[in-house]
DNA sequence: AAGTGGTCTAGACCACCGT
DNA sequence: CGGTGGTCTAGACCACTTG
């Protein structure tokens, strides 16, 4: 039985109090927590602790705080589920792609961001390691995701400039980057490997899906490959990780049936 | 071109300013940012305000705070590799576990924290929804991972309670719990699916894991079935999310032979 | 002992949301 | 408009690390 907080910061035991009061349902999901000025009062601690405190919560997951309104306890969230064939290790299929079908997520486009040559940041330099190319070697092309209007996703694509043909970096939206790259450079991709990690959202990365620093992303990176075998192109994409999840099934492979006509975004 | 703000709340303006000074190498990875002081006085501006565009930087994963120290640029981190095998979807060969190979993990041990009977949160209910039981008829083993010592990731094993022998709940260590829990019930495990999310650590997690609240963890779910296909397993692991990525190969599958006697943890 | 970050207070003003 | 959360200040004391 974990401790309930009888020592520590001030901030700490009300955070555990209120996370206490939520999880035996005096503050059932969708409702609405005191105010901080009430809280204060009733804490007799001073507004900024309580919000100290208020914080801990939202950045647990606990609750989420509407500017104006209040601060609700969270519903449990529902993620858009992205099936992975573990045994296809194809991506196009008769030159039509095949992306991975993605349910509960609707209405989502894909958005070239920036391009850039020759970058020289941490992620750079791991695409340049990955495809085996100086990163001046490289073209970087990002991308946003919205789904119903709301950032979903942010993905970096890097690919060697010389593949590119010259108009490429001019094309400013495609329903999916991966399969625009293949056609552009004329080469039929297959996976190379796949991986998946957790980290925090960096400034940018936050502004750019409108979230805060520190939001937990989904991380998704995976080289393809061309026939022969060597990499072309290595993608990095991050998701705010409430929006989805990746399952790989080893039973019955079937495609779903529920979200017809389920969104293609290249996973 | 991401705006420089110049506009916004102090504190947002603050952050985006140390980040790019971190960015262009004015304050390289290892060094010490200028003390909470020093900052207040060249921002001109309060040390709380300060505090809390610092505070931006440490959730984005670009510093760490030491205390009593200073607070310096974070150099990259890196992670253990968990090798999924995509094609194969059986747990065991001829009676012998055959974990996953975890690359970058030293001196692994998994130690049940505690093991309940018949729970019912969130994470119990969907439990008892991939089993297709009542929440009453299940039993949750809880364990904690370390690796040399320090907190790795936590699990939560349910099963019918009425597969398990009676002294199960004694069994307070062991190398692999999902094995453990094979032998313990005489069934010969496979995969049935996996999945891979993230989330904000909650407050129980955090405190478990030695994190704060809200730190990006990796979730692996997944469901084991017995031969015949029945759901008899569930699994919910949450790692660290900076201590971990979990790689699909999909061209020559072969055991990487670094870091040999690689630890094995049911992964 | 000196310097660092961690917590807390009291009070103020602002931005946003609903009525 | 009143109530909510968001930002900021000035000042205080504490806990921790290093020399």
């Amino acid at each position: 039985m974990p401790t309930p907080r009888n020592t520590g910061p001030l901030y700490l035991r009300f955070a555990h109090d209120l996370q206490e009061r939520i999880d035996t349902g005096q503050y059932p999901p969708g409702s609405r927590l005191p105010s901080e000025p009430e809280l204060s009062a009733h804490f007799g601690a001073n507004r900024l602790t309580v919000r100290q405190a208020i914080s801990e919560l939202e950045r647990a997951g606990a609750v989420e705080i509407r500017r104006g309104v209040g601060t609700f306890v969270r519903r449990p969230v529902v993620r858009a589920t992205i099936d992975v064939d573990p045994n296809s290790a194809r991506l196009d299929v008769d030159g039509r792609s095949t992306p991975l079908p993605v349910h509960g997520l609707k209405g989502a486009e894909e958005r070239t961001v920036e391009v850039a040559v020759g970058p020289d940041a941490a992620s750079d330099r791991q695409a340049a390691e990955h495809l085996r190319l100086p990163t001046s070697a490289l073209t970087r092309v990002d991308t946003l995701i919205t789904a119903s209007g709301r950032p979903w996703a942010v993905s970096g694509y890097w690919v060697a400039t010389r593949l590119l043909p010259a108009g490429f970096t001019e094309s400013r939206e495609s329903r999916n980057t991966t399969v625009a790259v293949a056609e552009a450079i004329g080469i039929d991709l297959a996976y190379d490997w796949r991986s998946f990690s957790a980290i925090a959202a960096d400034i940018a990365d936050a502004r750019r899906l409108g979230i805060g620093a520190g939001t937990p992303l989904l991380v998704r990176e995976g080289v393809n490959c061309a026939p022969d075998g060597r990499p072309v192109l290595y993608v990095r994409r991050r998701i705010h990780g409430e929006n989805a999840s990746y399952v790989l099934r080893y039973r019955t492979w079937r495609r779903t049936d529920q979200e017809p006509g389920g969104t293609d975004t290249g996973d």
